[in-house]
DNA sequence: GCAAAGATACAGATTGTCTGTTGATCAAAG
DNA sequence: CTTTGATCAACAGACAATCTGTATCTTTGC
């Protein structure tokens, strides 16, 4: 998988809001909708998941999606210089 | 197909990056990787990205992801509060 | 034991690729 | 002015690759 860097970082980023708000992942799951073992896939960054499901945890957080992948508490170094293009892997 | 008005956003935001660079959807194309129908199909909202494609854009763009999804310039009014959850549709 | 999370496997849906066609626009040439 | 050639983008249909969402079982920690 292409930009599984950036895929954890943002598992990673899902796991910090939810524990800031003090809850479990199956509060979670009925707060977006989405299955409880769907989101601990994403959260342990297992899983590419697409702009409008962001948009659900977006809602859920109360942010953007552009502020839900704003890394920068988890990944101060964060840069578009990691990312990576398919054909040269 | 949920949030559909954020990937119309979405595509807006990649064809005004794309025509600001003054390049045609096949330079895009090739630059990114990804083939010269899909950039089209990503322009007009018909497609629901993931992350990781999402960071090919970037990358080509050089920004990170949350600037890639600052939508501001396209629409001033953008906020997560119109943002779908799954199972209100 | 019990609750929360990890792990794996799977069907069905969607994304992403590919070939090819159509129509619009533009510039140079007749 | 109209034909030719080149470039660009919308679109259709078929296919491969990947994601979505669920079920089930295992592990961890209280």
């Amino acid at each position: 998988m292409i930009n599984e860097v950036l895929i954890q970082e943002f598992g990673l980023r899902i796991r910090q809001l939810r524990t800031d708000k003090n809850i479990s992942q199956e509060k979670l799951s009925s707060a977006t909708g989405f299955h409880r073992t769907y989101i601990g896939m994403i959260e342990r960054g297992e899983r590419n998941i697409s702009l409008s499901n962001m948009a659900v945890f977006a809602k859920v957080f109360e942010m953007t999606v552009s502020e839900l992948l704003d890394f920068s508490s988890i990944s101060p170094k964060h840069t578009f210089k990691k990312y990576e293009i398919k054909t040269e892997g």
